[in-house]
DNA sequence: CTCATGTCAGCTGAACTGAGATAC
DNA sequence: CGTATCTCAGTTAAGCTGACATGA
């Protein structure tokens, strides 16, 4: 039973789910706000939808965290000119700054998790996950045909 | 930050605890059937507090499981003559037959989560998770007296 | 008295569904 | 008209906590 893939993969996200929770609970955030922050800054401004289809995320659930970051000055909504229906989010220079923090603590976050692997392992880890990732999208994002 | 380790595995895992809970579904059954009555077959008898353990399953919640399970006629609970606060469970024969069916069908699921994988791949994965699993063990938790 | 056991009730974070108002 | 966006309310599953009665 320790030996089903399957049962291995949720016991090890479950415990990286705490560490997460946890890492980013002791600056004061929730993992939620870094991915929105890093989403915006490195695939720059978007609607709520949009956000929602980069990050995975629901739109209802989108609403409440994007009022958390606003609340905090991390991001703005603008009213979009071409379509007023639609908020652009764009991230404040305290977004970013608050981002960085974020990313910091992402890495002790991940330095944890990895701690009993060499760095050959975790790139190998990485690269296992990421494949089977890529092969369970729904829309399969991978721009080459199964093999 | 779809390179972060953590968040490959909650991703991945997640999509896992999807395969695994459609699959069983789709013979009648929860992923945690399949996990108590494997235990039940492969460490023997135990009463609750113990199955728990041995689990991972909060006493709480096996309550409800085996309340299922014994409806089904899977396990049966015995008052244990020895310390009267504790039941017994056992697995009875249709619940053999009934773990023999799952641990098919559980087979089925590994290979639709791994099918990008290689065989070697998948014991690379495996093996990786494996050596994350131990390492955040809750070891030293309770050094109950062996009875 | 202290501790373990089995049971039940309820909490919490996360993922999701549905409805409604507005705009395209 | 049908569809998309944003918001809010509510649901579900899973993991966990607390309380309690019984018994070692």
């Amino acid at each position: 039973m320790e030996r089903l893939p399957s049962w291995l993969l949720t016991q090890t996200a479950a415990h990286a789910s705490r560490l997460v929770g946890d890492g980013f609970a002791a600056v004061g955030a929730r993992g939620y706000h870094y991915r929105l922050l890093t989403s915006l800054i490195t695939d720059g401004p978007a609607s709520q939808a949009d956000l929602g289809r980069r990050t995975g995320y629901h739109l209802s659930d989108l609403v409440a965290a994007l009022n958390e970051l606003e609340k905090s000055g991390y991001i703005r909504r603008a009213p979009d000119p071409a379509d007023r229906r639609r908020n652009v989010i764009t991230v404040t220079e305290e977004g970013r700054t608050r981002a960085a923090e974020l990313a910091t603590q992402a890495a002790a976050i991940q330095e944890q998790l990895l701690a009993p692997l060499t760095d050959a392992e975790r790139r190998q880890l990485t690269g296992l996950l990421t494949k089977l990732y890529l092969h369970h999208q729904p829309q399969g994002l991978s721009p080459l045909p199964k093999m």
